[in-house]
DNA sequence: ATGAAAGCGCTAACAT
DNA sequence: ATGTTAGCGCTTTCAT
């Protein structure tokens, strides 16, 4: 920058002014014209960092998942980074797998990279670390799963109710032993899926074929899953909590020449399109993952730009049923 | 920080000195305490884009793929970040949607950025940018496609080897008629996979049943897809050149109730396990991803810490089948 | 063992 | 319309 200043006989102030866009009609437009193209001479680039201890904006957002790896959430960043993008945000992400210390360690970085603010879906006991990224004074919305009794931006889906509808639905359509078969997490979304199930089963006066099956949670979890899914065959449905629940299943399935009854209906919460070849009856609940991505965008962008009040954004997700008639 | 040099009488050096761990036995023991106490006290965070602006590093380093909601490079992500984790790094991420304007917009937000290395999937004629990018200074890794005549560090697969061993594999089990599905891309690893196949079915004398169909690139694109699989279920095989060429008809031919034959083995370059359910002879390339992602970080951190020369790390993929015998 | 001072590259009052 | 100056928060050499 002072090297331009140099070759131009003008101050760097001058130099920044018109760099930074802010000129205006404060300088003339030959001055403007030359700076631009010296600019481009000496290959200079704008040190942002520098930019952005001056001016207390850093223009990077975290963005904090369980898993990028994980489709669902995988989906949901790149919504966010394409909004970001469009808005002149770069994002910084990070995976938690669950666990509140890393999620805990990782809030600490990115508050000290001066992120401008701060997405994430919070594992489980982050309460507390939620609570103290906005003592911070460092704008968050929470994705995917509200934090109970903590006044802070939250988009996600209605899961009860997507959940519950997609069990009477099948209820309605004759399909009365039901079971179920979830990541053991204890996590809002699959316990409000859970809790969903049994509240359908009950009011239809099925609560003795309440039926859970829970999948140990992490990767390399070594288990009997015949054991698990023993008896699944009898079934007239099997509703998935989760992608995951689901294709886990599905491998598992294809190891062991298990197979799946025929007339059987297979549920699962979340996008299983691709699976639709299996089985001719599957159902799945499609999240707005697009709309969720950018919602919790705009609503950082709101809180970044001052907006006081935090708001809660429940979305709806519809049923798709693969079934003829 | 000068708030706790002045409670505590010292100077802001001693402060970072402590703060930074650079201290050593240059400053007591008790005066370290006390800086520790009183940092807490105050809740000090230190601010990294000082630090960084003032060291000339950033521990932030990018990481460009096409689209990370696309599970290969999500997972790609996921094992790059947990060993950025480890090294004390933090990650951009971006996506280029395959797009070249795009691409070199972001490495010049990301270089502005002062990142401090850059990995990048590089989309089709991205050379110039690459090149660009090492002519920066930056130091950059190339993942999944190499850049033609460019002497930079490199991280893929064995495309060409892994998709011809797996053809020859079909011939030798008497799979003679075998067509391709492949995403209209051009992109090297899938370039490669053809030729493969076309090599290799030229080998055994079958160049009249070289068969390739298209997938149109792209989210939006609505075309005909009965017409491009049609005559498919006559085929012995199926190769299918990407997950995403193999998902993308999965998902057509649920909706349009096709079937694939019996008899068939359906090939597919890339991890569909979860799909093994569906057909009784499925095969699939299984790409090191884990390994993958881990090289390119530690490549990117050799050069980073000066290593002159950069490396090329091809992988082979191994080929697995749910067929019985 | 500790402090003073300079400076990383930029911006923004304020002055001219 | 342009320049001067101070300073963002930190590190680091050099003195003491």
């Amino acid at each position: 920058m002072q090297d331009i200043a140099d070759r131009l006989n003008v101050s760097r102030s001058t130099v920044s002014l018109v760099l930074s866009g802010k000129a205006g009609s404060r300088v003339s437009e030959e001055v403007k014209e030359k700076v631009y193209r010296t600019a481009r001479e000496l290959n200079y680039h704008v040190n942002e960092l520098a930019r952005s201890l001056r001016t207390g904006a850093s223009r990077l957002i975290g963005v904090i998942v369980t898993d990028i790896s994980n489709e669902f959430f995988g989906r949901l960043t790149f919504h966010i980074q394409e909004e970001a993008k469009k808005a002149g945000y770069l994002v910084l992400t990070a995976n938690t797998n669950e666990d509140l210390r890393d999620f805990e360690e990782t809030v600490r970085v990115l508050i000290g990279k001066q992120v401008d603010g701060i997405i994430a879906v919070p594992p489980p006991g982050s309460e507390e670390t939620i609570a103290y990224i906005r003592d911070m004074g460092v704008p968050v919305v929470t994705l995917d799963r509200a934090c109970e009794g903590l006044d802070v931006d939250y988009v996600g889906v209605d899961n009860y109710g997507a959940a519950r509808a997609a069990v009477e639905g099948l209820l309605d359509d004759g399909f009365r032993r039901i079971a179920v078969v979830a990541l053991d997490l204890d996590i809002p979304p699959l316990n409000e899926r859970r809790n969903a199930y049994e509240d359908a089963m009950t009011s239809r006066g099925l609560q003795a074929d309440i039926d859970i099956r829970l999948l140990p949670f992490g990767r390399e979890a070594t288990f009997d899953f015949s054991k698990i899914t023993k008896g699944l065959r009898e079934k007239d449905a099997v509703f998935f909590t989760s992608r995951r629940a689901f294709t886990y299943s599905m491998a598992n399935l294809a190891e062991r020449r298990l197979d799946i009854a025929e007339g059987q209906c297979l549920l699962c919460f979340d996008d299983v399109q691709p699976y639709m070849t299996i089985h001719s009856h599957i159902r799945y609940v499609e999240q707005p993952v697009e709309a969720m991505g950018r919602k919790s965008f705009e609503c950082l962008m709101d809180r970044i730009q001052g907006h006081p009040a935090p708001g809660r954004y429940l979305f709806t997700a519809k049923c798709v049923s693969n079934h003829k008639d």
